[in-house]
DNA sequence: ATTTTTTTTGCAACCAATTTCATAAAAGGT
DNA sequence: ACCTTTTATGAAATTGGTTGCAAAAAAAAT
């Protein structure tokens, strides 16, 4: 009972003395067949290895059971460092993806290439993740290929008014809040933040936003010179707070847009002399793991990753079925460790 | 110039005045066609943002033009953290496969769960990759079906005297050498080791005997007290070192089996009042990034991950080939940080 | 026993490409 | 001008399933 190279429906049916219709429907447990018969087909497909062919499945029903992430590396250089926290989201929505029964397409993408593959892989997948776009100005342009495709595809980051695609995202604004909460209740009101605060990191403007608001809402000014510009790396956090200190402006309380900046920061305070956090308390965002491991261990805005890539898939699967969905917004959620008092 | 639903070759065919089987030879570059019509069906396809159906290609071809990559995890409970050391394999076995122009198929796997998906993928990818199988003693019974299947596959790993499947590794044995060279230089000779130093974790025995090889050839004794077993968690770490100094061991040296053992085993010493690198030197393996963020940071054995995922897809693609092909062993490298003096 | 209804089954079309084989057109040789 | 070779093209088979439709078999109703 073996057959050369792989069984196909067809050796089943040969075997089972049914029609290959009939094996396919009983592998599928369609309520058409006999119990009898499906049972006897299961048998042999179990004894030949059998698996149905996915190409030839999905030809034929013009689906894939596959979505597709594509994850944009930060220009920074480094090859092999990706972000930490869109490493952890990957493995997240992967599992996401196992639960539901797809597959996942794995992509990364040099944010400064042409967006080929992220069309490509439209044509492969159901659906598609997008991960750490880079300049949102850059993406919103892009967008309009995908768009114009009709591709089914949701994005994590920012909820932007007037966005054309769907997203899931952190309450950015809640995260800014909960640092300033926390830097009022400990009577830090000399504060700064580091990071894009523009519209081309929308993330880390609603961040900003929140955390100023709420610093204004308790009379606390925050004035131009307190916030320095960085991505989301620890070389350009450390950069920012150097010519922050060097341009003398002085502060007690430091919110960074992402652990990885605020990461640097320290770096920078330390070297200048300051400590954290008697002279300076430090509050980052994503709750990657060297935030725990780093001296002082950092407070942080965690995000919830592994909720992050379930709804991430839920509402990718829910687009494709055509169903109406809406923005999701996860709730931030403060994680006091040394960097604060 | 619209087609509703995709564009099919037939449709391209339609527009070009030509037969659909002259569109397919065109747009794979056949030189059984003409320049000029091979041009024409270009311009056309393009225009109709027309791309191959893979599953009609692959369903012919008999290929996937893709990769499955088995991410097995540690059984440490917390669902969201993935061993960093595997998650950055990851990231460069994609970018790997991508060089390669091969998708990549991501699924994680229990370890305690039956090896079903394996399995399942074998059928959707032309090859898979195996990343951290835990026991080896379970992975290796495992592996028969595999084999039996006639699947292409690579396994990151030790490279076991006569083990049926085929590896890349790093030399874990010279990674060990390195440590114990380290120590000696230093003249620490009090040593301990902690990892399963057992045929369970072949990775951690090698890395064990390469260290103990070499102490010995220096003629350092290293005690059978002096190993302490665990798996490769913070927490299995803390606890192995918590109760070697319970047991009084006294040491000077510590060689974890890797980082995150190492991270376990420093927040041990320091509970119990000993100073790094002064009291005890310890050496990690892998160089995460968490390595270079604890304080004091961890001097460690690197792994080339970046050269690690390339190799894996490179075998890979050549045993699919039919090439024959052996093991590949990759150069560890010492990376010297706080926690040596 | 006969008709009607329900349950199972098989035939054949279909999905979108690749590829073999035959043939038409163009080029080359004498 | 005629035959041979080369080059370019199309018709049709093929890949392995899924599914609509028709028909056969079994069960139920009259």
């Amino acid at each position: 009972m073996k057959t050369k190279g792989k069984a196909t429906s067809f050796d089943i049916a040969h075997y089972a003395g049914v029609s290959q219709s009939t094996v396919s429907r009983a592998l599928r447990n369609s309520p058409l067949v006999n119990d009898e018969t499906r049972k006897k087909v299961w048998e042999i497909a179990n004894k030949l290895n059998y698996k149905v062919d996915k190409n030839a499945s999905n030809l034929r029903t013009q689906q894939s059971a596959t979505l597709a992430i594509l994850l944009f590396e930060d220009p920074t250089g480094d090859e092999s460092q990706i972000n930490p926290f869109f490493l952890n989201m990957l493995g997240s929505i992967t599992r996401a993806c196992a639960k539901e029964g797809y597959d996942l397409l794995v992509s990364f993408q040099s944010i400064s290439q042409d967006w080929r593959a992220e069309y490509e892989d439209s044509h492969r997948a159901d659906g598609i993740i997008l991960l750490g776009y880079g300049d949102y100005m850059d993406y919103q342009s892009r967008l309009q290929n995908l768009l114009a495709q009709n591709t089914k595809f949701v994005c994590w980051g920012a909820t932007v008014e007037g966005r054309p695609d769907l997203t899931v995202s952190c309450d950015n604004y809640g995260g800014g809040q909960l640092a300033a909460q926390n830097f009022i209740s400990a009577n830090r009101t000399n504060c700064v933040f580091i990071g894009d605060a523009s519209e081309h990191s929308p993330e880390f403007l609603t961040r900003f936003i929140g955390f100023k608001d709420t610093l204004e809402q308790h009379d606390i000014a925050l004035g131009e010179r307190c916030v320095a510009n960085a991505i989301s790396t620890e070389e350009s956090g450390y950069h920012a707070t150097h010519s922050l200190l060097a341009n003398n402006v002085s502060f007690d309380a430091l919110f960074a847009a992402s652990d990885l900046i605020a990461i640097g920061a320290i770096k920078a305070l330390k070297e200048a002399g300051l400590s954290v956090p008697e002279d300076v308390n430090v509050i980052g965002f994503d709750n990657i793991a060297a935030a725990n491991y780093i001296t002082p261990s950092l407070t942080t805005v965690q995000q919830n990753t592994t909720l992050a890539g379930q709804m991430l898939v839920q509402n990718l699967l829910a687009l494709i079925k055509g169903e109406q969905i809406t923005d999701t917004l996860l709730p931030p959620k403060l994680i006091r460790r040394q960097s604060t008092s």
